[in-house]
RNA sequence: GGCCUUAUGGUCAAGGGGUUAAGACGCCACCCUCUCAAGGUGGAAUCACGAGUUCGAAUCUCGUUAAGGCUACCA
């Protein structure tokens, strides 16, 4: 039999993480067994209608190349796939179950509760024929709801949780149908995985306490209940170090956040299918057609994981790094409109910077930006590594001056003009180096040597610096005098 | 509260009676190096607790604890 999964978000406008690994899992699963995925948009809840959230749900398949082989946008023979199409099926089907007495109808007030709180008080569950009749007549607002067996236990097999056993009492007359005539999801989920021959439901592992009650459902239609794939949550670390399931307050928890930042699609999915699975191998890097070759139920793990940010900034660093350049560029380019002009107009060059020292494209910013603040802090041209202090590093810098002054500023021809110096000089690299360095940008941490700080500020600006700091050098020598004088005993 | 589920380093996790308890991220150190990255090498760090079964338990059983979920006319 082909292999058909399903994936049934409800459209709220955006895709939290947790529902994407469940798609990409449905995927897999399906494309790993040759089978068909399913799209099914669940809109049974029409408080909760938002604009363009279908949308959402499109462009994130197709972003993350999740291919769906039926669906709204692409058709499919079981269709409609959008549920608020199917509201007469489920009409329909509960009206067998009502005439089977396996459901009924309830005129309860929407919050009528037991006591305990313990769902629904089972009020209507016996109401005799003409009372039904009556209030029908009179059109009392209902719902209907399921019979559930008062005694005994109701058993499902799930394929990685294992066999569960519930008592019968431990379970609610749940709602079918509501008010309005839409089904709930715990009634249409189960109409529809069986009217679209969905093989293997796969799906968050909340659902498992309602399973048994579907369980009945399918029992009472006499219909072969799907197999089930319970999948564990996603959870996030909270300040106070306690967990709980991923939401805004640990970070970016939606696709197209995570997008936003500069993650990149294969690398969030590349990491996300690593999160409750485990391909049972050392290997952790996977494109997705690796991933439909190696997934495989028995990797499933049961047990919650917490999403790390760090982990995935190394896996977008990975994906990053395997750029090639023209790619790089395109897709960092939209990152680089706040960095100084000097910047944006060499980001060819630039980029070639950035590729190994970002995890993500919005760490461009950070990386750059502070070569637009230039304030020179004569401290730091002391550095024992290279045995400099300001009188060494100022003699250096004026000695070399004029050859900068006069230099053609192009990467390799300054890296080139520097080498040379230095061995002409017997001087250790950088020893010549890092003042240099420091002198146009101000800066011991930069991303690049100092060719390749001169070429990104030109020409022009990097004589400025370099004359602002020679200046500097020569005024904070002059001032403490006394001090210095002990330097050059000792020579 | 009731019911269900889970429990190996900080995180993802392998291992399902005998292992020096893998690997990855992160962290630390070193190497490389003009700084920062990248890359390389190495290191610290784990079986929630208590009984039981067994010659032997991270692994099997029971209990405890902790965490999560469900208990909606949400999904």
């Amino acid at each position: 039999m082909e292999v058909r999964t399903r994936f049934a978000p409800s459209p709220t406008g955006y895709m939290h993480i947790g529902n994407l690994r469940t798609a990409l899992f449905a995927y897999l699963f399906a494309k790993h067994n040759g089978g068909k995925f399913i799209l099914r948009i669940e809109d049974t809840d029409q408080k909760r209608y938002v604009e363009g959230a279908t949308k959402v749900i499109y462009d994130t398949l197709k972003i993350a190349n999740l291919k769906h082989d039926e669906g709204p946008d692409v058709g499919g023979e079981y269709g409609p796939y959008v549920q608020s199409e199917r509201k007469e099926i489920y009409a329909k089907y509960a009206h067998m179950l009502l005439e089977s007495g396996h459901a009924y109808y309830c005129f309860c007030d929407e919050d009528e509760k037991e006591e305990q709180g313990f769902g629904y008080n089972r009020h209507c569950r016996n109401l005799s024929l003409e009372e039904i009749q009556k209030n029908l007549d009179e059109k009392k607002p209902y719902v209907i709801r399921q019979k559930v067996p008062l005694t005994g236990t109701t058993t499902f097999h799930d394929e990685v949780y294992g066999t569960i056993t519930v008592e019968n009492d431990s379970l609610d007359d749940q709602v079918l149908l509501k008010r309005d005539g839409m089904p709930t999801y715990n009634f249409a989920n189960v109409v529809d995985d069986h009217l679209m021959n969905i093989t293997h439901v796969i799906r968050g592992k909340e659902y498992i306490s309602s399973t048994p009650k579907y369980q009945l459902l399918y029992e009472a239609f006499g219909w072969q209940p799907p197999k089930t794939i319970h999948l564990s949550t996603i959870m996030g670390r909270n300040e106070d170090g306690s967990v709980s399931k991923l939401s805004k307050r640990h970070g970016s928890v939606s696709f197209n956040n995570l997008l936003e930042e500069g993650y990149l699609s294969e690398a969030i999915v590349n990491y996300i299918s690593l999160l409750g699975w485990n391909p049972k191998s050392e290997q952790e890097l996977f494109s997705l057609d690796e991933l439909i070759q190696h997934f495989d139920i028995d990797g499933i793990v049961k047990s919650d994981a917490i999403f790390d940010y760090k982990k995935l900034d190394w896996f977008n660093a990975q994906y990053i790094q395997k750029l090639d350049h023209k790619s790089f560029v395109e897709k960092s380019l939209p990152y680089t409109k706040n960095l100084p002009k000097f910047i944006q107009q060499k980001w060819e060059f630039a980029s070639t910077l950035a590729q190994s020292r970002i995890n993500k494209f919005s760490d461009i910013q950070p990386l750059f930006e502070f070569l637009d603040n230039f304030k020179i802090d004569t401290n730091l041209f002391e550095n024992k590594k290279n045995k400099l202090d300001k009188q060494t590093s100022l003699d250096i810098l004026k000695d070399m001056f004029p050859l900068l002054a006069s230099a053609d500023f192009e990467v390799e021809k300054l890296n080139h003009l520097l080498a040379k110096y230095a061995t002409d000089h017997e001087m250790k690299i950088g020893k010549l180096m890092w003042p240099v360095r420091i002198a146009v940008t101000a800066n011991t941490v930069t991303p690049g040597g100092a060719g390749e700080m001169l070429y990104l500020l030109g020409k022009e600006e990097s004589i400025l610096r370099l004359k602002a700091s020679i200046q500097r050098l020569t005024r904070s020598r002059r001032k403490p005098r006394i001090n210095t004088d002990e330097t050059k005993a000792g020579k």
